[in-house]
Formats: C-alpha cells, structure tokens, sequence
RNA sequence: GCUCCUGUGGCGGAAUUGGUAUACGCGCUGGCCUUAGAAGCCAGUUCCCGCAAGGGAUUAGAGGUUCGAGUCCUCUCAGGAGCACCA
C-alpha cells in the first residue's frame, strides 16, 4: 500500500535531520544557484500558484545535485510591507507579531511539500540584521549621488495614505488598493535610475529571460532618438524647447503646446490676454487623477495663450502656443510641437480646436493616401511644403533640418527616477538626520541599524507613523552633536527585494552584507524563477541595484540573474483567477494532506507548459497519483516475483528513451512532457512484467527511480531505500543512456500519394530507399491509386514516409 | 490606441528541421475480477458514412507557398497579457 502520509513524513524529517540540501562549502566543484522569488509571507497562507514554481526550481535544483553540481537553494522571506501594517490598523496587532506568525505558517507548508532548501540561509527582510544592511545600501547610493531628495510631482495613494513609485501606479491605480493615484508636489527620497537607463537596456541582450519581460522592459525604459528644437518667442527674450522625434515634420507645425505645469508660464513678464482662464485650467489639471486624465485621451482639452507667440525656426512664421494636458511636464522639456498631419493627438487636438493642418510628409508608395478624417500619417515618406528640404526622404531630413535650425540630437527616456521613501511603518528607516545647523546627514555606519521604534501609533495620516514616536524622533547630528530630527519615513519594500540574492550565501554576516568570497563563487544567480507581475519592478530595480554595486566595486558582475523563467498562472477550475470573492481557491494543504505532495508536485507540473496560464481540475489529480501507485506496486509487487523470461529490448530501449527525454526536458523546464515519457516508461514496464512475464534489469529499474527523483522524491527515496541503499539518493548520479539502444531495428513508412496518406507498413532499419520504393508500389492499397497514372517524382524522408506525386 | 502572445478531441494538453496530427493524462464505453461496490487489469474512444474493409473531413476562419503545412507567409475573427497622451 503507498502511505503517501507515512512515506513523506518519514523523509521530510530524514532530510532535516541529515542536512541533506545544505549547500556545500567547498568550491571546488563548478557551481548552480537557484532561486525562486521570495514570497511576502501573507495571513492567507501558501496559494497553489506557490508550489508552481517552487516544484520547477526543486526538481531542477535535485537534477543538478545529482548532475554533480555544487547547488545553494535557499528561500526566506519578503516580510515588510503594507498587509501586515494594516492588520495592526484593524486588529492592534503588532506588525512584528503578525509577520512572525504568518513565516511560521509558510516555513511549515512549504516544507510540507518536500523542497529542497538549505534552510540553514534563510531570511528575513524584516530583521534588524538584514535591513540593516538595506539600510547601508542606502547610503552607499546617497554617498555615490545615486539617492537624493527632491520636491517633485509624485504619485499619492490617498487609500494607502503614501506615496507609489512610478511602476507601482497600474492603469492610474495603487496597485495594492486600486484607488485612483492623483499628483502631489512632496519632498520625496529618490534612486537615480535613470542614471543606468542606457545600460539596463544594454545589458539585457546579455541575459538568458524570456523575451516578453525583456520587451517589458525595453518599453518600460523607452528609448527615443530625437531632438530638441527651440522656438524664441514673439517680442520677448524667452524661448520654448520642444522635444521631438519627428523633426523632419516641422515645417508641418500650427502650434506649440506646453505641459500645464511648465514653468514658462510663471516667468513670462508678457501679459497673457486669457490669465484667468489658463489658471482655471492649470488648477482643473491639478485636481484630476492619472485616471481622468488618461480616460479623457480621446477628447482633448486645453486653452490659449492668448497674445503669445512663438518664432517658427525655419519659417520665422508665428505660431500660436497652447496649454493642455495632453502634453506632459514630465518627459522630454515639457513642451511639444503640435503637428496635426502626421502625429494622432495633435490632429485630434487641431480638429478639436480648429487648427490648420498641414501635411509635409507624402508616403512613397503611391497607394497609401492620407486620409484626413481620422488617422495622421505617421509614417517615413518624401517632404513637401517644407521649402528648401521637399523632395527629401524624411530620414535624411532628420539631421539637416536638426543642423539647420540649431536643433539639439538627444535621447529621451521613459523611465524615471524610483521614488523609494514611503510614509508607512512597516519598512526599514531610512538612515538620515536632519541637523538645523547642519542639514542632511547620513546616519554613521557604525549606528546602523536604525530600528523601527515600538511606540507608534499605526493609523496613517499622511504622515509616516515614525514621525509620532518621540523615542525615535529626537536624535544627536552626526556632525554637530546638537538635537535634531530622523526622517520619519520608511523605504519602498521594492528596495529590501532588490539585493536579497546577494545576502543568501552568508546570511547570517554580521560585519558586512556579503562576502566577498562566497560572493564571487555563487553569484550570479545562474536560475531565478517567478511570476511575470514582476516584469518591470522588481527585477528593474534589482538589476539597477546590481550595476550600481558594480560600479562601487562591490560586485564583481552587472547582472544579477543569468536565468529568468516565468511561472504560468494557475486559473480556478472555472478559469478564472483564484480569488477568495470568486470562491475558487485551492489550499495546497488539502491537496498535500488528501494525495500527498508528491501528487501535488506531480500534478503541477503535469498541468501543461510550465510558462502557460492553465487551469486547476481536481478530477486530473487522480491520474498522477494512479500513476505513482502504478510505480508503488510495480517494484513493490511485480518485480520482485521472478520472471519467466529475460528482459525484452524493446522494454530497455523504452527506459534509455525515457532517459534521454527525461534528461532533456529538466533543463528547459519542460515537465510535462518529462512526465508524460515517465509514464510511457511505467506503461511499457508493467507491461513487460506482468502481462509477458519478463525481467527487468537491475540498473535499469534503478534508473527510472532516480529519473523519478527529482519530480516526486519522497516516493522514490522509499523505493531507493526499498532496493537496497541505506543512504539517501540525492547525490546519487544522474542516469545516462546508451545512445546504440535509442534507434529502433524497424520502422514504420508512411506511404503517401500526392501528400495524402494510403498507406504504412513497417520495415527492418536499414532499408535502401530503392527497396522500400519497389515494396511500396506493389502493395495493393498503393496500387489501387497508381494504376494507369504516371509517378512523375518520389520524396523520400529517411524513416518517415516515401510520397509518390503522380499525374 | 500601441506592442506582444495564444486559438489542436467532451476536457488539460503532445507533435525535432515543414514529414503518420490528437502522445500522456482526465472523462466516457464495454469486458475481466468481485456477493456487491471501490480499486485494479484488458479493450475501445477526433468527427461523419459504413457490419467491416475502406472512404471523407479535421489543428478558430479565409487565402497563399510546397510533393507535403498545426508548424512558413497574408488577411479576418476570438481570447489573454503588458504598455498607455512619452511627441
């Protein structure tokens, strides 16, 4: 009988007591880090999406023991954050208390499932001895200028009370509460990603990720070639720059446009014919979020300056200039050219407002016209209207009229600088003081940690609680000695995720955040493995934190994670997202306690592609765990009577396949089809067995337990000891296969006529395609449709099928 | 709106370079075993016609390239993901 609650027990406490997965410290050997994206350790417990990934990183992580490979596989916990917070909002529970539960509840699910951690490396984001050295990294980068302080127009979360980073707003929403984020001008902590735009770029040509997140985060960064074009303005000493990537359209300009927050608009000494009106516009812009702002995309809005214009470079023609909010303060200068012909917004602005339109780019094929009413040609094409430059193509355009008009070439970026302070209490202090007399000061590195004070109120107001804690708010300058002031906020917890692969290899350090040594052997992370919602925030930051350490000379490489795989959603049985309102969530724990986790772990990766959304059917457990009693009693039962015959080719030949797949399959993370030739292999064995009664060699029915291992190791470590070995088989060889044993002695041709198939019959391995043409055409199926036709030519593919194209 | 991905039986999904479409599993049907059930084992299961032999159709739809297309090209439809006024 396959007990898979006493099997799996009894392992899970071996392996613990053994220390079987500690990762090895001596280095000879060449070495594989496998990481898995730390879970926020939430009061709902493990999800079935966990397991997902975490099973593909294990069966890996146990191939590449076995493979011979030196493999640190660690796991902790990304514990900061605001969940946690608001429990204690609600319930009074101290954040501290919560998270340590909430660990306790993982760490025992999570082991529950067999994973191979070296738990011995865990941890904590949340303990004073790791943020404090997020705490350090922190003022490594305010040392090196990378953070700074800055009044800015920054995203405010108005349901969590904080400010969001830039990649935290999804579509105008808070990503965690969805409320509408609108613009507040605060003075915020910033990291100067933007300062690595180019290189994060780069750099990703250089990394083993899926194309779709490098595409994230190629479009995230946003390269544009341009230039920057000024316009003087009519009778004053003031000028617009304008940032464009279509120069060669500017002879198609009817107006300028500038961002309601630019500040043209203050300095200009002219009076403005309509002030009052474009200062109830500005106002209007203020008050709206991201949201509305981005929801009214189609219908423009905007007004004129009125008795403002400025001097067309090239024509020296006025032109009108506007403020809308269609144009963003935030990127480039703030300011555009508005050239309705060819660009969409400004020709619905033009329509909108009832401004000339004037096409200066024809597209060189005759067949493409430009149709006025809707779409704006965007497209290459030859200059007209545009005076000394129609007739050529806009490329070339491009650069002559930049030189001409005294234009600046420059490269524009979308990303922005990562707002990391928040006003919350759940994060790690951010270490500075300020002093009256002597401003900002870096807290000392010898006073590090700063600690999260105990007496707070958690309520937030806007403020950062820490701001309320008398025992953390009053401190000596640094430099003067005399009373002053800590920041009160907190940092992102994006920041503590952004370097916790670095601390794994010594996480217990307490003189530095890593050493040197084992740095240089285990990293980088050669296999990092997690959902893709992490696209463009975690895993941008943790390589900008990478390269920023490289250049501090702390790190010996500029890439964090050499490997990226992305787990598959796992869908509720009605296919959709698992949500406790839908009523469709899964506990892992029923799954574990009902099947066992080698089910579970089977069955996950059964599912399909490991990269695929699928979804969950209950039903579809039982076939892999019918599959793991199929196994039980194959060795339990069947094997061990003597057989009456001696082993079949066929069936070895069966299992050197199946090794050879097997091993294959691992590497590119292609389970399914992994166990799919895994069961195959079962199939074929029991039916060598038991139905013909013939033996199986030893070393073969080793084998496939081993190949086995990996996916479900709790049964296969049974069945190990079952066979006769005392000790463990996690470093047992990987099983090799004899390739002379994966060719067939016969094959099966299929026989085709004009490309459909008539016929197939089977034929000993080497066969001369003479031979197997002339067998052909005599079979009566063939004949059948040859007669009275002509064979005008015949394909052959070698093994596979002869086609006989006939007339 | 832009960028990208995906459409294969009743269901989850297989399919090297274009070369037997539907592997493996679920479900279903029949049989063996059993007092009965469960489990197990054996056989079958893309659809249509046919007792069968066999024939025809079939990888969202329509075209195309090819001796041959799930796979390559063009268009259309459907679903999903990311970005979203970035000039």
């Amino acid at each position: 009988m396959y007990d898979h609650r006493k099997i799996e027990k009894k392992w899970q406490a071996r392996w613990e007591k053994e220390r079987t997965f500690q990762a090895p410290s001596d280095t000879k050997r060449e070495k594989r880090y496998v990481l898995d994206m730390f879970p926020y350790p939430s009061s709902n417990g493990l999800h079935v999406g966990h397991p997902e990934g975490y099973t593909a990183t294990d069966i890996y992580s146990r191939f590449l023991r076995m493979k011979g490979y030196a493999v640190l596989h660690p796991m902790g916990w990304d514990a900061f954050g605001l969940p946690a917070e608001n429990f204690a909002i609600k319930k009074g529970v101290h954040p501290a208390e919560t998270t340590k539960k909430n660990i306790a509840t993982f760490k025992k699910q999570i082991r529950s499932l067999g994973l191979s951690y070296d738990w011995s490396k865990e941890i904590d984001t949340s303990a004073p001895d790791y943020y404090r050295w997020t705490q350090w990294l922190f003022l490594e980068l305010y040392k090196r200028d990378l953070a700074y302080k800055r009044k800015a127009p920054v995203n405010w979360c108005s349901g969590c009370q904080t400010v969001l980073a830039n990649e935290q707003v999804v579509e105008g929403e808070c990503e965690r509460c969805h409320t509408g984020v609108i613009q507040k001008d605060l003075e915020q902590w910033f990291l100067k990603v933007t300062a690595y735009a180019d290189r994060l770029l780069a750099d990703l040509a250089s990394i083993d990720w899926p194309d779709s997140i490098k595409r994230a985060q190629e479009h995230w960064i946003g390269k544009s070639e341009g230039a920057i074009i000024d316009f003087r303005l009519n009778n004053s000493p003031l000028k617009i720059s304008v940032f464009t990537t279509r120069p060669d359209t500017l002879y198609g300009v009817s107006y300028l446009v500038l961002a309601p927050e630019h500040e043209l608009i203050k300095n200009l000494k002219t009076p403005i014919g309509n002030i009052r009106e474009v200062k109830e516009y500005i106002a209007s812009t203020r008050k709206k979020t991201d949201m509305e702002r981005q929801r009214v995309a189609q219908k423009k809005s905007g007004v004129p300056l009125k008795g403002i214009t400025a001097i067309h470079p090239a024509t020296k023609e006025e032109v009108p200039v506007w403020i809308a909010d269609y144009c963003l303060a935030s990127y480039g200068t703030g300011a555009v050219m508005g050239v309705p012909a060819h660009d969409d917004r400004d020709l619905a602005f033009a329509k909108q407002f009832k401004l000339p339109i004037k096409i200066v780019v024809m597209p060189e094929k005759a067949d493409s016209v430009i149709k006025r009413s809707h779409k704006a040609y965007t497209g290459p094409g030859i200059l007209v209207s545009s005076g000394e430059w129609s007739g050529m193509s806009s490329e070339e355009a491009k650069k002559k009229i930049v030189a001409a008009v005294k234009g600046q070439q420059t490269i524009q970026y979308k990303l922005r600088d990562w707002l990391i302070s928040r006003q919350r209490y759940w994060g790690a202090p951010i270490p500075i003081i300020y002093c009256e007399a002597c401003g900002e000061q870096a807290v000392p590195e010898s006073d590090l940690p700063v600690l999260l004070p105990t007496d707070v109120d958690f309520k937030p107001t806007g403020e950062s609680p820490l701001a309320r804690s008398k025992s953390f708010h009053t401190v000596l300058c640094p430099a003067c000695g005399k009373k002053a002031r800590r920041e009160s906020d907190t940092l992102d917890t994006f920041m503590c995720s952004s370097w916790y692969y670095l601390r794994y290899p010594n996480p217990h350090s307490g003189d530095v955040p890593f050493e040197q040594e084992s740095l240089r052997y285990w990293l980088p992370v050669d296999m990092y493995v997690g959902g893709a919602e992490h696209a463009v925030l975690h895993l941008l930051y943790a390589r900008f934190i990478t390269k920023a350490l490289e250049d501090a000379e702390f790190v010996p490489f500029s890439e964090p994670f050499t490997r990226l795989r992305n787990q598959g959603l796992i869908l509720g049985e009605d296919g959709e997202k698992m949500s406790k309102s839908r009523g469709n969530v899964v506990n892992p724990d029923d799954i574990v306690d009902a099947y066992g986790a080698d089910t579970l772990r089977l069955y996950e990766m059964f599912m399909g592609p490991f990269e695929d959304a699928k979804p969950w059917n209950t039903n579809n457990i039982m076939g892999v765990r019918r599959f793991l009693e199929r196994v039980w009693r194959l060795y339990t039962e069947h094997l061990k009577k003597p057989a009456a015959h001696p082993p079949a080719d066929a069936c070895i030949r069966v299992i050197h396949k199946t090794i050879k797949k097997v091993t294959e399959d691992i590497p590119s993370f292609r389970f399914n089809t992994a166990l799919a030739a895994l069961m195959v292999c079962v199939n074929t064995m029991t039916d060598h067995v038991l139905q013909k009664n013939e033996a199986v060699p030893t070393y073969l029915q080793e084998s496939f337990i081993l190949l086995l291992a990996p996916f479900a190791p709790h049964i296969a470590e049974e069945l190990w000891e079952y066979m006769g070995h005392p000790a463990t088989l996690t470093y047992e060889p990987w099983p090799s296969y004899d390739t002379a044993l994966l060719t067939e002695d016969t094959c099966t041709i299929t026989i085709q006529i004009n490309g459909t198939r008539r016929d197939s019959m089977t034929v000993p391995v080497p066969t001369e395609e003479e031979d197997i043409r002339a067998q052909a055409i005599e079979r009566e199926n063939v004949k059948k449709w040859i007669a009275g036709k002509t064979i005008k030519k015949t394909i052959y593919v070698e093994k596979r099928l002869i086609n006989f194209v006939i007339h």
